[in-house]
DNA sequence: GTTAATTTTTAGACAAGTCTAAAAATTAAC
DNA sequence: GTTAATTTTTAGACTTGTCTAAAAATTAAC
């Protein structure tokens, strides 16, 4: 039996590898999961140890086949109750998380399963991500999501925007984006949320507030 | 914040007082967190620190108001989430006490209160017990419970039984027991789960079998 | 009212999970 | 290809919750 802790950095090197296919270094995961290198390092020979993941010093970690499915786990328990919370007890989608985060943890297969079946056996959560079934598989779904929560490198089509003024439509005329016009993030600047982007070969800078209102589909 | 052992002390602290209106002692207490007695004294000295309990040493603690009030808030989540796995997961009364114990830490008060709205503001558990407001008001309710599961010293009158041969009535008129007959459990042994009862100031011996069939209502 | 039995507390230890500060390994720069 | 910057690990410490063994206080017995 895994104690949270363990859980959540299980959860937290999966939601990591998602992004990027080599190992995830200590300093990455330590930003995750907001904490220090040096409990990372910790932790990190804890889940070696039970095979959860594979680890080399100064080489970072990747999960095994029993901790991608452990982690698979955990995140279908995250995204029943979250469905739970927003379709059965009327939270907004935006409030869930945090206890979601808590409900995760909680120890019995049989719960799952039934609440599962009790919510119709629905594939995505409020946010739009695939739930994962008992045996851990999920359909991969593109999600459409803002240019400023793309991440770094990340590569997709305009597939919507979220305003309608005609302002914004002439802003997109004058930089040639249209629905299906390839967009790529090259860098993200965190003072002011602006986004440095990748368009048709030029680059150009965006502020938060277009970044946010631009979707892409990421491939 | 507290921690889940400290949530499940003051519940075992206000279970054990509901028993008894003295102080709850050290081993008592140690008994009921299967735990040991050294272990207990740390906590009840945490507890009493942060104001929940009350306690001199060698003198047993006790809860204060603020103490009893945060109990009544967990028994109130456990007995919640006890209804909800029973009436909306079809789980049997009888596996969900493990999984309530758990979920009874869930830090949300919205959340604890979204769910007593949707299960429609039930007044009891599926075991019976009653389930405190958000204010920790609940209406006390006088349970019938078989003569095998009353505790040392508990006393109070036949409401029922759960046998309809006539053997176990033949039984009854021996001994002299009918609807309204005061009985008080003397003694429980554990080898045979056996119990000594006091009937009409006479001593009797039940064995497990009659002890699980008569029902009587703790005054 | 001493002595004995029981209860309760203290002392010291351990595992889990975290931290800071310092050392070691790796990677980047010149 | 050294030197410098960065990343990662180690060493040592702290908190929480638990344990065993021994000491102290309380209660029971004679
Ligand atoms: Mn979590
Ligand atoms: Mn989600
Ligand atoms: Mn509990
Ligand atoms: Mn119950």
């Amino acid at each position: 039996m895994l104690t949270q802790s363990e859980e959540n950095y299980l959860k937290a090197i999966y939601s990591l590898s998602e992004d990027q296919k080599e190992s995830i270094s200590t300093n990455l995961l330590a930003e995750k999961m907001s904490t220090k290198p040096s409990s990372v390092t910790d932790m990190v020979k804890k889940l070696s140890d039970k095979e959860l993941i594979s680890y080399q010093k100064y080489q970072g970690c990747e999960l095994t086949a029993i901790g991608k499915k452990t982690a698979l786990q955990i995140i279908r328990k995250h995204r029943l109750w979250e469905v739970f919370l927003v379709n059965k007890l009327n939270f907004g989608w935006d409030e869930v998380h945090e206890i979601a985060e808590q409900l995760e943890h909680i120890q019995s297969a049989k719960l799952t399963d039934h609440l599962e079946e009790y919510l119709g056996y629905p594939k995505v959560d409020p946010h739009g991500d695939p739930i994962p079934d008992k045996n851990g598989i999920f359909e991969k779904i593109n999600k459409s999501i803002a240019l400023s929560d793309v991440n770094l490198k990340g590569k997709g089509s305009v597939v919507g925007v979220e305003d309608g003024s005609s302002g914004f439509f002439q802003f997109l005329k004058r930089y040639e984006i249209g629905l299906g016009t390839e967009i790529q993030v090259m860098e993200k600047f965190d003072f002011d949320l602006s986004v440095l982007v990748l368009i048709n070969g030029k680059e150009i800078s965006f502020s938060s507030v277009v970044a946010n209102k631009i979707f892409i589909q990421v491939k």
